[in-house]
RNA sequence: GCCCGGGUGGUGGAAUGGUAGACACGGAGGGCUUAAACCCCUCUGAGGAGGAAACUCCUCGUGCGGGUUCAAGUCCCGCCCCGGGCACCA
């Protein structure tokens, strides 16, 4: 609330603080801004060792991938961090706070195909053009520390763990689809596909083809993954995006024998395996359906479906997994009949086997039992293939829709029947198992994690493959393996590695013989998975990092990053950690790489995400030109909570620059302004004191949850009341006066470092950065009068001041004897609510 | 479609279940100025009543419909709309 001012002592005449205040020393952000970002940098002020004698703490944002010159999307992102860091680092802290890029990556490989450039050159100008915008907008880090993923010495450590991986059995090879262009010849990742399933270059129809890939074992970690959430300070959203991402369903597996012509069990062939997490649903199975790709379809089809059959599997070929995914739309040419039946064990009926595109191969066993009364897209299929359906649950009396997935008692179900959902689905997976059909089957949505990428510009693969010796790593003498510069790059989207006859050839480590290198590269998200480590012992060049230096910096005690990394970015980085930690090569106890996390929202341009393909950037450059970097980290701090999207319409550049100039011109020229009084404090001077506590506590409070728009609130309101302060007819005293001007600063020093350091420096000759956060008087923050409320059945009806520590039963009589009270009254109240001394309801 | 968020004045937003709209933008009025800009001060959810005025008071109001509660922007249920992610963009 801000101080009411008794009329006579506001400033009528529009003295103002023009009159008292020297206007000479306007506030000029252009004249200091970047004379201390060199400051900072030259006095190495937030380079830090490993044995710097500090309480250590580890404050991080995602880095970057180089795309140029910052957007405002990033300067928000690395706002947030930088504010952090220096608020750390004046509460005593040894803050470790480094930076780098995310330098692999497609754009560099479709700009070098557009202009011949080498991705190399390419990338590393990008990244001198970011690294100088993050400067521009006074984010600090040590640089010395700076890790680039494509760096060699990075490359070779990066090579060295996936060797590690693979000798410990979490890198293998299997058969996985790849988004084929025929025009290009090329693999096309998921964004260079068109919605109508296109080429994006050629135009030509993408197709799926399988091709053998590299994956790492995650599924391994999937419940540990799962668990290990529980203990991690990140946003609920996130943990629970992760957790449905991971997907543990318990349910059983069990086979679905083969019915012969005459609709009796062959005992030749395996019986076909489904997954249900409802077994308890079995009586209603009426169908089964498999995924189009299942590898048994060729076999379980009969010869009068063939066609039907083949024409339905190219037609799924070309569809993208969203869209089979999706139950929108008709669904009657969503599958194909095989000709084929197979048995329902619980019932003994012989049922139709089905084809259809919304059962996926890599969930479960590509093969579903279909229950239509239970299940909703069931439901639909049985109704477009006039397949009959069985009720076995019963819905409540008033359910009107169709498939039932609620509790109820089981019915038409034999001797399920009666039993609530849990008891029978325990009932179905005994009889399951007692007669050999299956078990219970806990299983995860999460796939193994496909790392190879069809792409030049990415760490390699370590693999040598040698007709007579299999595949091989490459030895630890010969990382890093890094990608040729002779290389041309052409408009059709080949990677070059694949053709340049220099990396492809070497030698097999094992029998020296003539072998071949793997032309794949890694996924950048395996770059991404560890480089908070390496962070933390950048130097090192025996080992990717010590278990030392590992030790006194991670966990991350602060991630801050978008929450479009929410799945796949922390979840690769947590299941990097708990191997690398397995393997001994990081520490053991070190379970999770991040203890906190905060995800910052998007800014929007024009309602959509701001991005360099929809040319919709926000360059700070012309910002910081116009209204300095202090007053563009402001805005970004008060337009909204940070973890919320902002449209950058909304940013309020003005009247951050505004505030700014405010606080200026007020510790500027606190010695000259003309009324300054000394002597017995005034009622005004105790209430700007109080006021100063209660600042100190409302930003402290408000970083630590990360409500900084309401800090810029705060620190605003103070600056207001500071103000009329200064203009009342008394005057300010002066060292109230400079000890609330100096404790202003300090508290703004982490969110607008340059103009607090520069003041600080004209007013001390000190370093604010260094100085010491400010703490609260408790004895300033006592309150002697609250403004009780007093409702009438929950109305608000009259405010009443009270003594703060007034009893409950002098409340109620206060509020009862009040008169705006009585006129709501009609005899006597029902009820008196009394929460002394902010609130009185009375019901009557 | 599935998963996860979000809907509060003209605008961005604030509000441990307890005074809805802090702070800011925009707007209006006043001061300073020869004038303008800058700057300073005041007012500003909608509708209405009383008063010469300062001001006082009433009703409505947090996407829609229900519910819980002495009390709901906040909790619960059902809708509607908007945004993000969906495994090869990073």
């Amino acid at each position: 609330m801000p101080i009411r001012w008794p009329r006579a002592k506001r400033c009528q005449h529009g003295e103002g603080v023009v009159g008292l205040i020297s206007m000479a020393n306007g506030y000029l952000p252009s004249e200091f801004e970047t004379r201390w970002q060199q400051r900072w940098r030259d006095e190495r002020t937030y380079e830090i060792d490993n044995d710097d004698p500090r309480p250590s703490t580890y404050v991080l944002s995602m880095y970057p991938y180089p795309s140029g010159k910052a957007h405002i999307g990033h300067v928000r992102n690395y706002t947030f961090g930088d504010l952090l860091v220096r608020y750390r680092t004046m509460n005593g802290y040894g803050v470790l706070s480094p930076i780098g890029f995310d330098s692999f990556g497609l754009p560099a490989e479709n700009a070098a195909m557009k202009t011949g450039e080498h991705p190399r050159t390419y990338t590393d100008a990008r990244i001198e053009e970011l690294s100088s915008s993050l400067t521009a907008i006074g984010a600090v880090y040590d640089w010395r520390r700076m890790v680039k993923s494509h760096d060699p010495e990075y490359m070779k450590w990066g090579q060295w763990i996936f060797k590690q991986f693979y000798n410990a059995g979490l890198a293998y090879r299997a058969e996985a689809p790849v988004n084929w262009c025929p025009g290009c010849g090329t693999v096309l990742a998921n964004e260079q596909v068109n919605a109508d399933g296109t080429c994006d270059r050629s135009g030509d129809l993408v197709e799926r083809i399988n091709k053998v890939q590299w994956f790492y074992r995650i599924t391994q970690y999937a419940q540990e993954l799962l668990d290990d959430l529980d203990e991690l300070d990140w946003p609920q959203r996130v943990k629970t995006m992760q957790t449905n991402w991971i997907g543990r369903s318990e349910g059983a597996e069990f086979a679905l024998p083969i019915a012969d012509a005459d609709g009796n069990a062959r005992t030749d062939v395996a019986g076909l395996a489904v997954y249900t997490t409802r077994p308890d649903t079995g009586f209603g199975m009426t169908f089964a359906v498999m995924a189009p790709e299942h590898n048994r379809v060729d076999e379980l089809t009969t010869d009068d479906q063939r066609p039907a059959v083949e024409a339905f599997r190219a037609e799924v070929k070309e569809k993208s997994e969203i869209d089979r995914m999706s139950t929108d739309g008709p669904i009657d040419k969503r599958g194909v009949a095989t000709g084929s039946s197979v048995i329902n064990p619980f019932t003994g009926a012989t049922i139709p086997l089905f084809l259809a595109d919304y059962v996926l191969t890599t969930y479960g066993t590509g093969a579903i039992m279909a229950v239509p009364g239970q299940d909703q897209r069931d439901w639909d299929f049985a109704k477009a293939y006039d397949l009959p359906i069985v009720r076995t649950v019963a819905p409540p009396d008033d359910f009107d829709g169709e498939a039932f997935t609620g509790d109820g008692p089981a019915v038409n179900s034999g001797w399920l029947d009666g039993m609530g959902v849990v008891e029978a689905k325990a009932a179905a997976i005994s009889w399951l198992v007692d007669n050999n059909y299956g078990e219970s089957k806990i299983n995860f949505r999460l796939r193994d994690w496909l790392l190879s990428r069809q792409r030049f510009w990415g760490c390699p693969i370590p693999i040598i493959y040698c007709d007579d010796c299999g595949e091989q790593l490459v030895p630890d003498d010969q990382l890093p393996i890094v990608a040729p510069d002779d290389v041309t790059f052409e408009a059709t989207g080949k990677s070059p590695l694949a053709t340049h006859e220099g990396f492809l050839n070497t030698t097999c480590p094992e029998c020296g013989k003539p072998a071949t290198r793997e032309t794949d590269t890694m996924d950048t998200f395996v770059d991404s998975s560890w480089y908070f480590l390496r962070f933390a012992d950048a130097f090192n060049t025996d080992e990717p990092f010590s278990v030392e230096a590992i030790k006194r910096w991670l966990p991350v005690d602060q991630y801050i990053g978008g929450v479009e990394h929410a799945i796949l970015h922390l979840l690769y980085a947590r299941f990097y950690t708990k191997a690398l930690a397995d393997l001994g090569i990081a520490p053991k106890e070190l379970r999770e790489p991040f203890a906190r996390l905060f995800t910052q929202g998007m800014v929007r341009m024009g309602g959509g995400k701001m991005s360099k393909s929809k040319g919709n950037l926000v360059a700070p450059e012309a910002i910081i030109a116009e209204h300095g970097a202090d007053a563009l980290r402001l805005a970004i701090l008060q337009v909204k909570p940070p973890a919320e999207d902002v449209d950058w319409e909304d940013f309020q550049l003005d009247g951050c620059a505004r505030f700014l100039g405010r606080v200026w011109r007020l510790a500027a020229s606190t010695a000259d302004i003309k009324n300054r009084r000394s002597g017995v404090h005034t009622e005004a001077d105790v209430e700007i004191d109080k006021l100063v506590h209660r600042l100190i506590v409302r930003v402290t409070g408000d970083f630590e949850r990360w409500s900084y728009n309401t800090a810029v609130a705060a620190y605003m309101e103070f600056t207001n009341d500071l103000y009329r302060y200064v203009q009342s007819d008394d005057g300010p005293h002066a060292e109230v006066l400079d000890y609330a001007v100096d404790t202003l600063l300090l508290l703004l020093a982490p969110p607008v470092p340059h103009m607090a350091a520069e003041l600080w420096e004209m007013r001390h000759d000190a370093h604010i950065h260094l100085a010491a956060w400010p703490v609260a008087d408790e004895s300033k923050l006592v309150v002697e009068t609250e403004t009780m409320i007093v409702q009438v059945n929950g109305k608000l009806r009259d405010r009443i001041d009270v003594p703060a520590g007034i009893a409950d039963a002098d409340a109620e009589a206060l509020a009862l004897a009040s008169e705006k009270v009585q006129a709501f009254l009609e005899g006597e109240p029902k009820k008196i609510i009394v929460r002394a001394p902010k609130l009185v309801n009375i019901v009557a």
